[in-house]
DNA sequence: ACGGGGCGTGAATACGTATGTACGACCATG
DNA sequence: CATGGTCGTACATACGTATTCACGCCCCGT
């Protein structure tokens, strides 16, 4: 069974091949009848137009390539799964791309034309794909990270308004002796996180010993390898601020490991709020930000930027946070 | 910037476009010299080949699709993953596409030649996509589930035997009342993994009573929701045998908030071995089969039967399960 | 010296759709 | 009745690459 084309239609129909493509696009310069004719004749040979020629055509594929590092690093696919679906209902379709592809791949995987533009939710500081998108004049948007500079198009979160509130309620609570695990410092979540949280509690004159802080991948190894070294510190923390919820829960299932009790022995706060944290045998403590809200505005910004309608400047859309109190957080007890 | 074109190396290097296209292919018919010449053009320029007009030319995209219900569900990101990698190394790329989605629209994606090849990961027993496909002569695989008919690509899993596993470790320990949540009637995950317990608890002489099955979709709220269920039930069961991990979790959970100790109380088993099982919060007993694999050998498959290098009369897979115990199964204490 | 056989390259074309332009028919208006 | 305009459709072409075919050249053999 050979490929059916818009040519086939045009013949049962007794039209024009261009005919065909106006009348299926609801062109109003076609008659009522003919159209008729046409959806007729295509639904008859259960014509599908081509994709390929349509994107040949009109220089637009309506695909969005998406970068993520890890799928299943259980962050990705909360903002994965809207901006799928927010991009479907704007009429575009997504490729996956991974960051640990083989970067000669991943290059040409970006750079063929075979996409309309890029949300990049792995950016790290020091990538060089933004400039690489900017000379073929590939839209993009950053998704939760970006480089921190001007000109970015990105959705991001109030990481720094973040971090302050953790500091601010674990000081209240009469922790003094405090740690972190915080993301990989050329992320600006990382290093937002970090900054937010070491202002506030400069504020109430509590500082962050050497070697009370860990940086690492934002991945549930980071946490559970974390906690051991953080209880090995001269200072031994009694609570410890997580870069993200997966952190988090590396460092809680070190704890238990431990045999310590959350959160009689010591606090555990997370970012993020994924699904999970308010899972019972969890009942992590954390930030909330309304992640699918993060992806659906990335997917949006990106569309306006791909048909122009973008501040030229660059646009970066913050959502707030807010503090969740739940069950991994309380007194210092020591 | 206008794109760059193979016209445009052609002139540079002083060659026709199609001899750009063949020396850039590295076809032996043309010199080494001028592929010297046409090489240097083509990075001077920054050319890359356009996918577009190649996918015209040559009738293939290398891109496949790839179904899944929901991302969110922990399962699928774990296939998924792997499932990307293996097709990059393969040399294509992935389409991530949902099954909630519109049902146009989701077949005018399926059916518009851009895709060499779909991988189905949610098919149930009453799916319509196959028979469309096969009608479009698109290759596709069944990933974890398939329709269970003979003729198909498939690769999948030993549910049944899975299932059996289960029945004898939870008799051997001297569980009596059993109950057990499982997928959806019309997923073959689901169906067979119930059959399999079924059958090898009846060779114990052990029943499984009508209020003491749950079925629904392979969900975190499938499991919460069915315990107290099941709880209710006239012969409060002892253990119960959930469908995927996914599930067991929300059992577990639910256990949890109910006050109860597991595996004290209740034993528990999940199924898939994901690597949230083995975390110290949960402890999952589960059934093991290699999750990886499952994913490459279906993205193989598919490969082999988009280059006609697979059996016409269908292939199906299938890898092997294991009993794997942690700490959520015990005797029962009643 | 002439003819034949590679070898390397270019010209022509195909792939499927969209769109600018031209053209024919019909109607209304003077 | 002629002319101008409008409406609907066809013709031609563009998009970028791959491939078939033809051709010219050089070298070798006789």
């Amino acid at each position: 069974m050979t490929t059916i084309t818009s040519h086939d239609v045009a013949r049962l129909a007794g039209v024009s091949q261009p005919t065909v493509s106006r009348a299926l696009r609801d062109d109003p310069r076609v008659s009522p009848a003919t159209k008729e004719k046409v959806r007729k004749a295509a639904r008859a040979l259960n014509y599908v137009p081509s994709e390929v020629g349509r994107s040949l055509s009109t220089r637009s594929t309506r695909r969005i390539g998406v970068i993520v590092t890890d799928l299943t690093n259980p962050f990705y696919p909360h903002v994965v799964a809207p901006l799928h679906d927010e991009l479907e209902s704007l009429g575009y379709r997504m490729m996956l791309l991974t960051e640990r592809s083989d970067e000669a791949v991943a290059e040409e995987n970006l750079l063929d034309q075979s996409l309309d533009g890029v949300v990049l939710a792995t950016a790290t500081t020091d990538s060089r794909l933004p400039a690489q998108l900017d000379r073929r004049d590939i839209p993009y948007v950053f998704l939760n990270r970006d480089t921190g500079r001007a000109g970015d198009y990105a959705s991001v979160v109030d990481n720094e308004g973040g971090g302050r509130l953790v500091a601010r309620e674990i000081a209240a609570l009469g922790h003094r002796r405090v740690a972190g695990v915080f993301g990989a410092a050329n992320t600006t979540t990382g290093r937002e996180r970090e900054l937010g949280f070491r202002l506030a509690l400069a504020d109430e004159g509590i500082g962050l010993p050497e070697d009370g802080v860990v940086r690492g991948p934002f991945e549930y190894d980071t946490g559970y390898r974390a906690l051991p070294r953080l209880l090995d510190a001269a200072q031994r923390p009694t609570a410890v601020f997580c870069g993200n919820d997966v952190v988090a829960v590396g460092v809680l299932n070190a704890a238990r490991a431990a045999g310590l009790r959350v959160p009689e022995d010591l606090t555990v706060v997370g970012f993020d709020d994924l699904p999970m944290a308010s899972w019972e045998v969890l009942r992590l403590t954390t930030v909330r930000h309304d992640l699918p809200e993060l992806a659906r505005q990335a997917a949006r910004l990106l569309v306006r930027r791909i048909t122009g309608d973008a501040d030229s400047a660059g646009e970066r859309l913050v959502l707030p946070t807010e503090f969740v109190p739940r069950g991994t957080h309380g007194r210092p007890s020591a």
